[in-house]
DNA sequence: TGGGAGAGCAGTAAAGTTCT
DNA sequence: AGAACTTTACTGCTCTCCCA
């Protein structure tokens, strides 16, 4: 049985108070040196972590263990024992949980470390995106496969038909793209590119980068950006290739992380073959090679691409119907936008990008999942009507002609926009009177007094908020009707 | 009691847009 | 003109519930 949901707000006193108090602050340091193969960690400098719990402090000097046997793989292993300190920051909460609690806290902490030396692009801690199978709204009928048909049907009229290529192009070095290589690593890397950004901004970050690094002569990538030269170069280097195109530390740093990762992983895989008398076919000797994914299962093939850092389900479903060529829906801000309008995410639901793409996974038929993509893709820029930024009732939206006009309920319409911001802004303000004024009357009255007085106003408040919102509404009214 | 899963939410960075 | 807000995909945290 699914767990309960929790309460959209949940404006409890007590949870109030836990997230207001600002919590201490306890830290350690941890070093992690690597002798012979496997990590001994030792605090150097430490508190009480575990202050008024009983449970005895890890004194200073002292040394950890590691909870099982880690082995540092050769890839990774330094030459020489390197500094490889750790800083972490333990919070005490203002709502101590049991001393479990605690020890469980300290050893989940002690394993990110540990995961974040042995495998730097990979962390344990990394909440990953899970396939799904079925839809986070299995209730909400739409869309149909009639429904389906038909968009296709009246958007491919306008715009063309978009039919999964028969055969991969070659790779653009003027685009950063969404995946069209034949390259996995190019495909993945080109689309982390790509994301939080216009694409305008993404080309200029791929033609800067071609600039500086050059393209691959050599390899499965050959021909595209030389993602080799990236990972023998600094990040500093990367962080300025690529800084017109958006949080460029933040991708840099990501970047530079799957190629470590990749050239580490494919060393022990080759590794393997080789001990196992296997040969190595033609991609297997580029050292960036992630043609191996290929030949898994979509799921499986899409667990292994979100297990990096900066890749999301967005990213990878976009890699794996573009370069792996797999029936699958990614979810962008065009689709998102003309699947809320369609009515094919319940209306009374949050909209969220992520529960859409796995919703119209399962609805969707696979046929017509890639046309659909990129039709909503082209219709959402192209149209000024379905445009994130259109404006209902000015010249250019009369001058538009949108063929699945009939099919939109468009809920943002500016006239409700502004009721419904206004109803919003008076429900936020209504809600914050309402805890400064609990907060004000717990600061100011003493301990002893204060639970009855409290209840009062906390009992009075409801009614106060009940008649600001009967005022705020019948003022939305007289508007509307005046408009 | 501990682990796992699901959900909500805050925060991130940079560019673009809107408001004052 | 400058401030404030919005957008984008993602990470990481807390909380709650379920199950073994």
């Amino acid at each position: 049985m699914a767990p309960k949901r929790r309460t959209a707000i949940d404006t409890s006193p007590a949870t109030k108070r836990a997230k207001t108090t600002a919590p201490a602050r306890r830290s350690a340091r941890i070093i992690a040196s690597t002798q012979s193969s496997t990590l001994d960690f030792k605090v150097v400098r430490s508190t009480d972590l575990i202050a008024g719990t009983g449970v005895k402090p890890v004194s200073d000097d002292e040394d950890i263990k590691p909870t099982s046997s880690a082995t540092v793989p050769s890839a990774n292993a330094p030459a020489t024992q390197v500094d490889l300190s750790v800083e972490i920051e333990m919070e005490e909460t203002a709502t101590p949980r049991s001393k479990a609690g605690k020890i469980k806290k300290e050893r989940k902490i002690r394993v990110k470390v540990e995961e974040e030396i042995l495998h730097p692009g990979l962390t344990a801690t990394k909440k990953r995106p899970k396939w799904h199978t079925t839809s986070p709204w299995p209730d909400h009928e739409s869309p149909s496969a009639a429904q389906c048909g038909e968009v296709v049907h009246l958007l491919a009229a306008l715009h063309g038909d978009k039919p999964p290529p028969k055969a991969m192009p070659p790779p653009e070095m003027d685009r950063a793209g969404c995946g069209e290589n034949h390259a996995v690593h190019d495909a993945l890397l080109r689309t982390l590119l790509s994301a939080n950004t216009s694409e305008g901004n993404a080309a200029k970050a791929v033609k800067k980068m071609v600039k500086i690094y050059g393209v691959a002569e050599t390899g499965c990538g050959k021909h595209s950006l030389n993602w080799q030269a990236v990972h023998d170069g600094s990040v500093e280097k990367l962080e300025d290739a690529i800084n017109q195109g958006g949080i460029y530390k933040i991708k840099a740093a990501c970047i530079k992380n799957i190629l470590s990762c990749v050239v580490s992983e494919n060393k022990e895989r080759y590794a393997k073959l080789l001990s196992e008398g296997k040969e190595l076919d033609e991609d297997d000797h580029d050292p960036l090679s992630l043609q191996h994914l290929k030949q898994l299962m979509t799921p499986e093939a899409f667990a292994e691409l979100v297990r990096y850092h900066g890749i999301g389900s967005k990213t990878a479903a976009c890699v794996l119907m573009f370069c792996f060529q797999r029936a699958l829906f990614p979810v962008d801000t065009h689709v998102a936008r003309l699947s809320h309008w369609l009515g094919w995410t319940p209306p009374d639901k949050p909209k969220d990008a992520d529960k859409t793409m796995w919703h119209c996974h399962t609805k969707i038929p696979e046929h017509l999942r890639y046309r659909l993509h990129q039709l909503f893709y082209f219709h959402g820029q192209e149209c000024y009507r379905c445009a994130a930024d259109t404006k209902i009732g000015s010249p250019a939206w009369k001058a538009c002609v949108c063929p699945i006009e009939h099919l939109l309920n468009r809920r943002k319409e500016p006239e409700m926009l502004k009721g419904q911001s206004l109803i919003t802004s008076m429900i936020k303000k209504a809600k914050t009177e309402v805890v400064e004024a609990e907060d004000s009357i717990a600061a100011s009255i003493s301990e002893t007094v204060v639970r009855s007085e409290v209840l009062h106003e906390v009992d009075a408040e409801p009614s106060a908020l009940n008649g600001s919102l009967e005022q705020s509404s019948k003022g939305m009214d007289i508007g509307m009707s005046s408009l």
